[in-house]
DNA sequence: TGATACGATGTCAACGCTCACACTAGGGTG
DNA sequence: CACCCTAGTGTGAGCGTTGACATCGTATCA
C-alpha cells in the first residue's frame, strides 16, 4: 500500500536558518523564546519563518524534551452529554494552556480498554485523564504505576497511589434524591443502574440504599448490559416497571437512563411524577426539555474538568500525589417536573 | 518551571534488542511484521517486549516515517451532539484501522480557527477532518493547500480543489422541510438562523428560501451571534416571535434551535404545533424527548463520519481529488409531534 | 567444489528538533 | 595591557525509530 508522502514540503527548522543565515539553534531560540538572542537577529529570523511559513514539529520537539504537551483524554462514550461536557472543559482548559488533547473512546472488547489506554501513551501523551467506568481501582492502579505519566480518574473517588480522583460526593448526592423524594411521599424508590460500571455504580448504588435505608422506602436495583443510553433506559426501566413491586419512584444512574425511563413510563400508561417521580443524575441540558422536564443531580463538568486538567499540570510540575488524592464536589439538586 | 521525566522509564527499542541479543533493527522488523525474520528470533523477540512491557513510541516512528496513524477532527462545539456523534463515527472508524484522533474545538478568536487548524499540523497529523462552520471555501482551499495533508470537511457541499466535502443534499432537505409545513397548512414560516454560519447558513437558507418560494408561505430570517446552544435558540426564537408577522411554523437551523425555539413557545403561551409548528435539522437522539417531541431532518452522522474517515484514508492512498469532491447525503425527514 | 542466490541479521544515517557545551567578540576591571 | 566576564552564536550529540545498504552464513546449482 503506497502512500503519498505526508506533510511533504513543510519547512524545517534547518530550511529557516539557511533563509534567515543563522544556524539552526539560534532558530530554536527564536521559537522557544530564549533571552539570548540579538533584536536585530530575531527580527530576521522572524521574517524567514513568517516567509516560509515554518511551524516547528512538535514531535521532533517532544522526541527531545520528552515532553509533547498533549494530553490524553478517554472515556466510554462521547456522545453522552455528560462526557461531552467534560471533554469541552478540559478543551477549553487545554487550549489556554497550549494542550491538545487525544480523545479516544474506551473499547471494552480490548482488555476493558487497558489497550487502548496503553496504546495511547505511544503517542506519548503528557498525562492521561479518564472516566475509570469498567476500570478497577487496582486496573487504575497498575496503570498509573506503568505509564510514566500523570494520571487523573473523573467520576469515582477512590485513594489510588499517584492518581488524582475527581468526584462527587455521592452520600451527599444520594441523600439530597432520597430526601426530596421521601418528601414527595415516595416510599417504594427504584435504582435504575447499570452492571458495566461495577464501581461507579458500586459508589452509588451503595450511597443511595444508605440514604434509603435511613427513610421508609425500598430500594431495588435492575441492571441491563450495554453502554446507558436512552434506548437502554427505556428497556431496563420497562422490564423493572413491568416486574417491580410497585415502585412509585425510580433513580436513574444517570441523565440518559433516566430519559429511557420517561420513555417507559409513557409506553406503559403512567404518569410521571403522580404515579412515578424519576431522578437522574448528571444535569445535562436536554433534561430541561423532557416531558415533563427531568429533575437531576447536576454535576460541574466543566469545573471538573478544569480541575482535572489543573491536576495533570501540578502533577507534572510536583510529582503525582504518592498516596493519591481525592478531590470531592458538592452536588446540586436541580428540582424539576418529573418529581 | 521545572517538571518531572515524563514518560521516566519507558523502555526502548534497544533495550528489547539487549535483552533478546538482537540488534535494534531486528526488534523493529519483528513489530512491524517483517517476514525476513526466524521463527526463533520472532518468539525470543516477542518474549523480550513482553517482558519488558515495551511499546514503539509511535512519535519516533512517525518521524522517519512521516506517517502518525493520527487525524485531526475540529469542530466548533463538541458539546452538540451533532459534532459529538460525528466525533464518535470517526473513532469508531479510526480505532478500527490503529489510528487516534486529535480533538479540537475550534476557537473564533483564533483567527476563526486556522490559528487552532495551523498548530493542529504541528502534532504530524496525517489529516484534518473538520465542520467549516466560520470558515470559508476560499480559507479551505487555503489552508488544503498548505497543510500538506488530506483534508475533509463536513457539513458543506462545496468543491474545493484537493478537499472532499461530505453534507446532506440542502435543497432535497429544504423540499422535505417545505412540503411538510405547507401540507400541515402552514402559511407563515420563519426560518432560524444563526449569522455566524455564514456559508452553512447560507446554503441551508438558500436552499429553504427557494423551497418556500414554490408554495404560498412568507420566509424571514433571525440571526443571533453566538454559538447555537439552547438558549441562543430561546433568546433569538423569542425575540422572532414577538415582533414577527404572525408566524405560524419555524425551522432552526440544528436541533439545539429548534429546541431553544420549543421553550420560547413554551414561554410565550404559544401551541405547538397548533400556533406554531417547529422543525429541526441533525436528528439528535435527545429530540425524541421534548415537548412535544421534535420533528427533524436527520443527518447520518456515524455514517458521514465513517465515510469522513475512509476519504482522508483514500487521500492518503490515491491522493486527493484535485477539482475537488461533494458527497452528497440524503436527507430523511423525521415527522415528530412539533409539527 | 566453486559460484550463486537468498534468507537472516547488523550498521549507518537520517527524521526535526533541543541540550550541553564550545567558541567568538567586545567591554569592563585591576 | 593582560585578565575575566558576558552576550551572542555555532557545533556535536542524541531523543527512538526506520529505510537503505552491507554483511554473513548456509543451501542450491552446475
Amino acid at each position: 500500500m503506497k502512500r503519498m508522502p505526508v506533510r511533504a514540503g513543510r519547512p524545517t527548522i534547518i530550511d529557516v536558518a539557511t533563509e534567515a543565515g543563522v544556524s539552526r539553534q539560534t532558530v530554536s531560540r527564536v521559537v522557544t523564546n530564549h533571552p539570548r538572542v540579538a533584536p536585530a537577529t530575531r527580527v530576521r529570523v522572524e521574517k524567514a519563518i513568517a516567509t516560509l511559513g515554518y511551524r516547528p514539529n512538535r514531535m521532533a520537539r517532544a522526541l527531545v524534551t520528552q515532553t509533547s504537551l498533549t494530553f490524553g483524554f478517554a472515556a466510554i462514550d462521547m456522545r453522552d452529554p455528560h462526557f461531552g461536557d467534560t471533554c469541552f472543559g478540559m478543551q477549553v482548559a487545554a487550549r489556554e494552556h497550549g494542550y491538545y488533547l487525544v480523545v479516544t473512546e474506551l473499547d471494552f472488547d480490548d482488555d476493558r480498554g487497558l489497550g487502548t489506554l496503553e496504546t495511547l501513551l505511544t503517542l506519548g501523551v503528557d498525562g492521561v485523564a479518564l472516566f475509570p467506568s469498567i476500570l478497577s481501582d487496582s486496573d487504575i492502579e497498575q496503570f498509573a504505576a506503568s505509564c510514566g505519566c500523570p494520571v487523573v480518574m473523573i467520576g469515582r473517588a477512590s485513594k489510588v497511589p499517584n492518581v488524582v480522583s475527581i468526584a462527587m460526593d455521592e452520600n451527599a448526592a444520594a441523600e439530597l434524591v432520597v430526601d426530596h423524594l421521601v418528601e414527595r411521599g415516595k416510599k417504594r424508590i427504584g435504582i435504575l443502574m447499570n452492571e458495566i460500571f461495577p464501581e461507579v455504580v458500586h459508589q452509588r448504588y451503595v450511597a443511595l440504599r444508605e440514604a434509603i435505608s435511613n427513610g421508609t422506602a425500598v430500594a431495588t436495583a435492575a441492571v441491563e448490559a450495554g453502554y446507558p443510553r436512552i434506548a437502554q433506559g427505556r428497556i431496563a426501566a420497562t422490564t423493572f416497571l413491568q416486574r417491580g413491586p410497585d415502585l412509585d419512584a425510580l433513580i436513574g444512574f444517570n441523565d440518559t437512563m433516566a430519559m429511557g425511563a420517561l420513555l417507559a413510563c409513557d409506553d406503559l400508561g403512567l404518569r410521571v411524577p403522580q404515579d412515578v417521580a424519576i431522578v437522574g443524575y448528571d444535569g445535562i441540558p436536554f433534561g430541561a426539555l423532557t416531558n415533563p422536564p427531568l429533575t437531576t443531580i447536576v454535576q460541574d463538568s466543566i469545573g471538573m474538568a478544569d480541575a482535572a486538567f489543573r491536576s495533570l499540570l501540578s502533577c507534572l510540575e510536583h510529582g503525582p500525589p504518592p498516596e493519591g488524592k481525592v478531590l470531592l464536589w458538592e452536588p446540586e439538586l436541580l428540582i424539576r417536573g418529573s418529581s
